[in-house]
DNA sequence: ATAAAATTCAACCAAATGGTTGAACTGTAA
DNA sequence: TTACAGTTCAACCATTTGGTTGAATTTTAT
């Protein structure tokens, strides 16, 4: 019926917002139910814990990033095409989810052992074609000797970064959110001229 | 004498542990004492609360990173020496203090207001000296048009990212951890060679 | 030597936290 | 209507957590 999944789901975009924000220790149970507007016991009566429950919003998260990135990566566009994709949706993801790429990051290092496994069980490799692409690039002296894993975590980098460590760089530029946002927005087109040009003329 | 020292030392360096493992929320004050070796109210008495020591650890370890980095950004040497010293810079205090990156970056995320001020009264702002010289460099013709501050979260973020979601990393290329440092290693060039020229010939 | 100050610790404490329980309510189907 | 599974919640519970206390011990100054 529709309260039934109503409530579930409420109380998943509930937990969804507090973990995020607060990480899995910094959040608490009654937030959570607070946010959802239910009883605080509806919470292990649809999840059975507090880490089971964290664990089903933390995959959902991966899952919005993740798959999408490795499809990028396995299409047949050029690698120019590829960067500019990956660079417009990490904005894109950032932009309707603020604090999921800080979120996903910061648990992954809390607990590796946990996720290792899950990560691999998605069976994420990098896909043949992006490797092939880059060393393809650098066999025919189009470009500069790097491997495609240091070419990937260049561009992922210069995405996520900004956005994980934006009251940092906020303070330090004396940037308002306004401006910040702008900030990032330029970057969709600077990364991809970055990574492949540089800033020599 | 040697012992009152010695005593508020080992608990500053165990609450660093501590702290730059699991978090401000994760960390256990037991669990701080049980590493420095002494009765949890040694904690309170050399420093009044959890949130006191905490508040240390962060000073430290922020002061670790920023006064160097404004220092290298304002000397006298070339744009691209200054990338170049950043990046082993960052390479260098990542290699004595693996969890820090991630612990000074998450933990400014979580208490923002509270450390805006704090960083601020530090008096750190982009030093004239590096501002001119990207503007210099944009002006004269030899630089694409960018902006300082992109200009050093670029530095910043190829730097950091890949210490910060290192486990994350690791899983993904499926590398063990003296190959990532290798992995890391390279980067001190790899960088600075990106930054200027891009990837491509 | 002796008093005062600093240091250490075992035993406590109040509050918060994740989790449980059992009764009540709701919709559904025979 | 009645029986039944699914759903909701107020009240509880055991444990953990940050923090306190007061007495004992050690250091320091006179």
């Amino acid at each position: 019926m529709a309260i039934e999944k109503e409530t579930e789901e409420r109380i998943f975009e509930a937990a969804q917002r507090v973990f995020q924000l607060r990480g899995f220790e910094g959040a608490r149970m009654q937030e959570i139910a607070d946010e959802a507007g239910i009883n605080k016991s509806m919470l292990h009566y649809y999840f059975r814990s507090k880490g089971a429950l964290f664990q089903e919003v933390f995959k959902s998260g991966v899952k919005k990033i993740m798959p999408k990135l490795f499809a990028i990566l396995a299409n047949e566009k050029t690698l120019r095409e590829k960067v500019v994709q990956i660079v417009n949706f990490y904005h894109d993801v950032y932009l309707e989810n603020t604090h999921l790429p800080a979120f996903v990051v910061y648990e992954m290092n809390q607990h590796p052992e946990r996720f290792k496994e899950f990560i691999k069980s998605m069976d994420m490799h990098l896909p043949e074609e992006f490797i092939e692409q880059v060393e393809e690039g650098v066999a025919s002296g189009k470009m500069r000797r790097i491997a495609p894993d240091q070419f990937l975590i260049n561009v992922i980098s210069l995405c996520m970064m900004p956005m994980i460590a934006r009251n940092m760089a906020q303070t330090l530029f004396h940037l308002d959110d306004t401006e910040y946002d702008s900030f990032l927005n330029e970057r969709r087109e600077l990364i991809p001229n970055l990574i492949f040009n540089g800033v020599i003329l």
